[in-house]
DNA sequence: ACCCTCACCTGCACGC
DNA sequence: TGCGTGCAGGTGAGGG
């Protein structure tokens, strides 16, 4: 259940295995996985692609393809929509549960084995999701920016569009709380139910705090700490996981949390137990001490 | 524009 | 052991 850091990691990870690769055929076994593209519309036009980049914007994955001239319908002539259209891009989330393995010919493919990319090396990129929330499409490259959902995003959270100043503009324009307003891709890019808590906490602000009545230092210290705990949690989590894997994350860094899921025990900073509560199905985490109003 | 609830799914941990 | 409940790191739709 990737946040920003996980995503990186994932995307990385990738970079190091399958670029270059050309996916000579491709398997889509839950059609929603690719709607409102039919499967095998998708697998069509995957197909004899290679893959040229693999980036992010905020939590999606953008994988580049390239369409190479030698497609397995070679004979025929390349229809008519793919022309001007030469590089495009496929636009992963993972949501929840989404995974990307990197499969041997001998390994036995993992239940919920959703879409299947057999690539030129005899290996299988392979993305599994149980709970099958993850989404996959195709995007030319040019209206990559313009697609929805991308668009909307807030300025990357490394990048000098997420300075202090355009977070106070934020933060003035929103009567929201915090958290809710923390978890907006649209408003700051990247964060996740555990790193909004993890931020809050750094930044000593109450998750229920009114966005718009947060005083400039309050702001800074909010700020830095986005970023604080971001890229914490990207160098730890690269030090920490291994591709015999496949590209799973998560494994042991409950570690540094130091609010979210340990409601009830002291907090690192004044001992006070972490409080816990649901709003809208989702669990806030905080110390009632160290983060006041 | 916002807020809330529900929906999308499967699996796991828990209490009885 | 089984069964019911609640919970999970994300997002979008629909109603108010």
């Amino acid at each position: 259940m990737p946040e920003l850091p996980e995503v990186e990691h994932v995307v990385r990870a990738l970079r190091r295995v399958v670029m270059g690769r050309t996916i000579v055929a491709a398997e889509v076994k839950l059609p929603k996985l690719t709607s409102p593209d039919s499967p095998s519309k998708f697998v069509r036009q995957v197909r004899g692609s290679t893959i040229i980049g693999v980036s992010r914007r905020g939590k999606f994955i953008l994988i580049e393809l390239e369409r190479t001239a030698a497609s397995p319908q070679s004979g025929r002539k390349r229809s008519r929509k793919f022309d001007g259209v030469k590089n495009f891009v496929l636009v992963v989330h993972l949501r929840m549960t989404g995974k990307f393995l990197y499969l041997s010919p001998d390994d036995d493919l993992p239940k919920h084995a959703h879409a299947i990319f057999y690539l030129h090396n005899d290996k299988r990129l392979v993305f599994r999701d149980q709970r099958k929330f993850g989404v996959m499409k195709l995007v030319s490259i040019s209206r990559l920016k313009s697609t929805k959902g991308i668009s909307e995003l807030a300025p990357e959270p490394f990048e000098d569009g997420f300075n202090l100043a355009y977070l106070q503009a934020t933060l003035s324009r929103s009567q929201r709380t915090l958290k809710t307003l923390l978890l907006d891709q649209t408003k700051v890019l990247g964060l996740g139910n555990i790193y909004a808590a993890e931020a809050l906490f750094r930044a000593r602000i109450s998750p229920f705090a009114i966005a718009a009545r947060l005083s400039a230092k309050r702001s800074a210290r909010l700020h830095t700490a986005i970023q604080d705990v971001l890229k914490f949690a990207v160098a730890h989590i690269r030090g920490s996981i291994s591709l015999a894997e496949g590209f799973s994350y998560g494994a042991a860094f409950e570690t540094f949390w130091q609010v979210y899921d340990r409601e009830g025990e002291p907090c690192g900073r004044c001992g006070t137990r972490i409080r816990r509560i649901t709003h809208g199905g989702r669990s806030t985490y905080w110390c009632p001490r160290c983060q006041r109003r």
